[in-house]
DNA sequence: TAATTGACGGGCA
DNA sequence: GTGCCCGCCAATT
């Protein structure tokens, strides 16, 4: 409980960083040995196509599951030994690879339906 | 204030 | 399977 002493009636840091909790909270959900991606983490946070912000809370936190946050389709999409410490590692809790991808179908982590924001996608096509 | 960056997503050729 | 483009949005330069 914030008692409007606390907090300077939503402050500037507040406001800006609410996202990036949104976003790190969701991460910090995945239990061991499930996977998820970073659209639908970021659709689990409330914001439909934030895919990137997911990116820059993995970047600019420290303490998150990392390697359990992967590309559309499971797909790993870090660079170099990162990319093969993720892999050591999801291994390590014992999810499974189809070739450079992970088994979604037998991994992937569904978050609680209903803290979706409304869902839409840009006119894209 | 503007431009660039970033572990993205999806459609198309 | 691969390369290209556009959309998205906070943080950084």
């Amino acid at each position: 409980m914030i008692s409007a002493s606390s907090v300077k009636s939503g402050s500037l840091a507040e406001r800006s960083s609410r996202m990036r909790e949104r976003i790190v909270a969701t991460i910090r959900k995945i239990p061991k040995g499930r996977v998820s991606t970073y659209g639908a983490i970021a659709r689990a946070a409330g914001y439909p196509s934030a895919a990137r912000q997911v990116v820059g809370a993995l970047r600019r936190s420290v303490g998150l599951p990392w390697q359990r946050v992967l590309g559309a389709g499971g797909e790993i999409k870090l660079r170099g030994d990162s990319a093969i410490e993720q892999r050591l590692r999801l291994e390590a809790e014992g999810v499974t690879f189809r070739g450079r991808k992970v088994n979604l179908a037998r991994h992937e982590f569904h978050f609680s339906p209903g803290n979706k924001r409304g869902k839409g996608r840009a006119s894209k096509g």
